[in-house]
DNA sequence: TGTACATCAGTGAACGCGCGTTCACTGATGTAC
DNA sequence: TGTACATCAGTGAACGCGCGTTCACTGATGTAC
């Protein structure tokens, strides 16, 4: 095994880490300490492989999203269906991954009030996963709109519905009964295809 | 001046603090010390008046839900507009009101993933404010549904357009720029009064 | 193949920091006579 | 009204903790001959 491969190995063992620490305990459980134990290395050895806990949080962050791409990229109930019912399979594995995946999903939209620091392009781009699928389906449906206004279109709805379950999955006193996001998720995007969300 | 409204005074004193800690600085500096340095007094006296941090962040927080309520209350256009104006002017008043108290409002939704201390009624219930406007409108509007089913209606609209908001203002990658907010609100709120948002 | 050496990934004790919270105290305030 | 005393809100130095990060080191690995 080269150098670079075992440092590859090595960032790789904490990402898995942190990702299981996350994932059972929550953000506030994910610290050096741990990731390191869970990792089975030395407390510095993640400084040789990855500049800051937050560069890890950051990789960890990436994967998360690529695999929330790939549930949402095959998603498709059927070739053939309507693109509503596309749109709606969609939202449904959007909530499927959410729930399944709960701290971690919740930690892609952490915000750090603090920060200066700028978000590097390669882990800003990760985040396009959350939208392609709809302007996807959008623009097939909307062939008259142009393609600037449809990213736009997609990027509404999808903050629209990922309120919705934000908010039903954080268990606030005003979001939605678990119990009914589902169904409630199924009216929102119904009413929104069959509006189009015409543009006034 | 009484001990109880010594007491009162020294706790409005440290919530107005702490007010203006969050409002310039953000949550990261809002600490004891800073918050007791503002408000004038030793970094013991916060205990005194108050069980913890965290529930002084509580009382901020009602605070400002309280102040936001006012905000929405108070937002109609007009006693004769029609039920979708009114709803737009809630909704406009809503994104004014984030936009001018953005880290306060922000903190409003921030998520504790490690808290397993039960958050007491008293400030369950000023969340109230974020729905009654809206169940109230959309009561009249829809009268033959059933008051359960308004409620949920109106969790469901709140938080999708409190999405849209939400995702704006943070700034992500994901989010609908913030020149296009307003104009994406509106005719998010017009596709969802236009389709009554019908129970399928 | 064997040996001497150089490199550097990996180590973990130690550092420095900032935080929430405590507690022995003090001095202003209210009370009793 | 004046005085002696009790109370307790308010004080701030000190405590304990957990964190991210560093850095002098070591031992496994690769290289040169």
């Amino acid at each position: 095994m080269t150098k670079t491969k075992k440092a590859e190995d090595l960032l790789n063992r904490l990402v898995d880490a942190a990702e299981d620490i996350l994932r059972d305990n929550g953000l506030k459980a994910l610290t050096a300490r741990t990731v390191t134990t869970r990792a089975g290395c030395a407390l510095g050895s993640l400084y040789t492989v990855v500049e800051d806990m937050e560069v890890l949080l950051m990789r960890l962050n990436s994967r998360t999203l690529a695999r929330l791409g790939d549930v949402l990229r095959t998603s498709a109930p059927d070739e053939t269906a309507t693109t509503e019912a596309k749109l709606q399979a969609l939202a449904t594995a959007y909530i499927d991954f959410a729930e399944a995946n709960r701290n971690l999903w919740l930690v892609l939209f952490e915000h750090r009030l603090e920060d200066t620091r700028a978000v590097p392009d390669w882990h800003k781009q990760d985040q396009a996963v959350l939208i392609e699928k709809i302007s996807g389906l959008l623009s097939e449906m909307l062939q008259d709109m142009p393609a600037d206004a449809v990213v736009l279109r997609s990027r509404t709805i999808f903050a629209a519905v990922h309120g919705v379950v934000l908010m039903s999955l954080q268990e606030k006193f005003v979001g939605v009964p678990r119990e009914h996001l589902r169904t409630e998720v199924a009216s929102l995007v119904a009413t929104l295809v069959r509006g189009s969300l015409g543009s006034e």
